[in-house]
DNA sequence: TAAAATCTCCTACACCTGTAGTATTTACTA
DNA sequence: TAGTAAATACTACAGGTGTAGGAGATTTTA
């Protein structure tokens, strides 16, 4: 199965279900912020559509909803966010990076976290070769 | 004049303008990589769509064609495109640079750069207060 | 068990996007 | 200036997405 392409809308959902496990609609409808929350419907609607794109499966049967559960992982889902991202711009690090930089969203943690792993992941190569 | 909300195929075409400056329709097509390039009219749909979002506005004549060019900084674009894309996760650094470094994409130098970056920023700061 | 509550299933629809054809206008060129 | 080439303007359409209503099925409750 393809890792299916998701929609905003499908990936708000797909958060919820990441987040509280296996549930109904009705219990992931409750789970969006008041002010956006979606009719029941329309959760419905995005929650049929996920499951034809196989990234939802309906486990079990509570009272006569439908108990659904996530079958894509949240970071093989997250990993394709980032490559279409970065597609985008075509490829480019350096661009992104100054926009996190500047807009303080990359903290000097974030950053000395990150070259801690690379650094890591560079040794490890070096080992195995 | 909002910041427009820009597709796929029209942030390519923006990408053509911010490359190679004013210019008409067909050098724009033209400047697709031949495996991708769309029909003349498609890009001219777009171009006229990124008109109407005033993304693009008419330069001049060139001959009987249009000269357009762009009226968006890349800068800015690219900025919004980052901004709503960590809106998808929550505004949550960490996958997003994880997923960054596991797959290689970012390398040493750019979390060095960054890191310098952000260094330099938060020595400006400290000055200023 | 009959009514009420709740859910599913199906249908609808408008907007955005990628894609491009056709008809008309404009501008070179012989 | 008449013909040709090229561009524009207009139109179309299918697939994806957000949005949700209504009919009918199922379950709970009085």
């Amino acid at each position: 199965m393809v890792k299916p392409r998701l929609s905003k809308l499908e990936l708000q959902v797909m958060n919820i279900f990441w987040e509280r496990g296996a549930q109904t609609v009705r219990e992931v409808q409750e789970h969006f912020p008041e002010k956006s929350r979606p009719a029941y419907t329309t959760v419905q609607t995005v929650v049929n559509r996920l499951e034809a794109k196989e990234a939802l499966a309906r486990a079990r049967k509570l009272g006569n909803a439908h108990v659904f559960q996530a079958t894509v992982s949240r970071n093989a889902a997250q990993r394709r966010l980032v490559d279409e991202f970065l597609a985008l711009f075509g490829g480019r690090m350096q661009p992104l990076m100054s926009h996190l930089v500047e807009s303080g969203k990359l903290t000097l943690e974030d950053v000395q976290e990150a070259e801690r792993r690379l650094r890591e992941l560079a040794k490890r190569k070096g080992e195995r070769k």
